[in-house]
DNA sequence: CGCACTCATGGCACCAAGTGTCAATCTGGT
DNA sequence: ACCAGATTGACACTTGGTGCCATGAGTGCG
């Protein structure tokens, strides 16, 4: 039986994390350099010295090298929309929940937009990006719920839906024009803009 | 050179049309029988009588069989939001040009649930469907940048772009529920809904 | 009619993303 | 030091998708 369920992650676990973060380093790198779809898996496995069936148990698909952050990041808004004051309208607390996003600080900004130009340019990833975006869908959903004020989780209830699908939608949209202008235009404000276009 | 290069689409381009409406029957038989996944391109050549490597003349990705149409329905709410008056606001005329679409009317109801719950039940043929979406973002935007009265097409100019993203949103969760529904709750009241919801 | 030209077809080989399986090999924890 | 369970690599296999080429069937034209 597992005696540490709770705790310190466990050492295995600490160093396939460290494992992964460097395959992660060489994907990216191989990715920037020669294109996403031009990079193959076995590419990648030569490059960081594992067999290409191991890369593929460190990372389901090669779209989850690149976005596999953004399940994380997910948990991280849920969070971050949860701890915003319970009487907050939703508009307002999934705004300020996303800003905790901002961009990743782990990455320079060259690199950050480097890493989005690939992600708007190269379809498969575009789509796998979507997709993401749909499982934060069903983390926020509850929440903008509850503020709704909707006791019933009835399905026929899209309003909680709605609204936060077009949250995402509008910071797609602001992500995109600011990947559009290098990087040059504000992303808060771009995103505002777009809301306000929304909901003017 | 080719003397009919208007008009009559040609016999050879009428054949075609009919063979692929033919195996577009077949596939959607089968997928509907045992699902997205579990049917493979070679059952599906070998059902309609075909080659594999003809099936993909036909069809250039599996997700095109269903989701093939989407394309030049794309084109039709195009055209219908085109011919809404120039003054009308972007909501309302997108509303109906939206409209025109209602549902297919060339399926039965029972086999358009059917394959919207194939659609949103299955992860690549949702994503696909996501990406055609999109594609009816470029075409829709420049009309509602002209709605808006923006002359420049400029790219941070992010606000017919939400616009028109965020209506196809709403449709998204509009149809999804009426999916979840079981095609009891009504199309157009769940819209509406969904659209009062984001804008309220 | 017969000639040439185009286009659809099918067969084949090939690529790349995943997946199942299995044996060998760590290795963390007692 | 030992052992159960996890990690790994190797191999085969499935499936979607593409390139290439020979063959044949329809089409147009003289």
């Amino acid at each position: 039986m597992n005696i540490r369920d709770e705790g310190s992650p466990g050492l295995r676990e600490r160093t396939r994390r460290v494992v992964q973060a460097e395959i992660g380093e060489v994907a990216m790198r191989l990715f920037l350099e020669r294109g996403f779809d031009a990079t193959t898996m076995e590419q990648i496995a030569n490059e960081a010295g594992i067999s290409r069936r191991s890369l593929f148990r460190y990372f389901g698909t090669k779209e989850d090298i690149v976005l596999g952050n953004l399940v994380e990041a997910g948990l991280a808004v849920r969070d971050a929309l949860e701890a915003r004051p319970e009487g907050e309208p939703p508009w307002e607390a999934l705004r300020a929940a996303i800003e905790s996003l901002a961009l990743d600080p782990g990455y320079s900004p060259e690199r950050n937009l480097a890493i989005s130009k690939m992600l708007y340019g190269t379809p498969s990833l575009r789509v796998a990006h979507l997709e993401k975006q749909l499982r934060w869908q069903e983390l926020l959903v509850p929440n903008i719920q509850m503020r709704l004020g909707a006791e019933t989780d009835d399905a026929s209830d899209t309003r909680a839906r709605a609204i936060v699908a077009c949250t995402l939608t509008c910071l797609d949209v602001a992500v995109e024009a600011w990947t559009l202008s290098g990087g040059e235009e504000d992303l808060e404000r771009l995103y505002d803009r777009a809301v306000a276009a929304v909901r003017g």
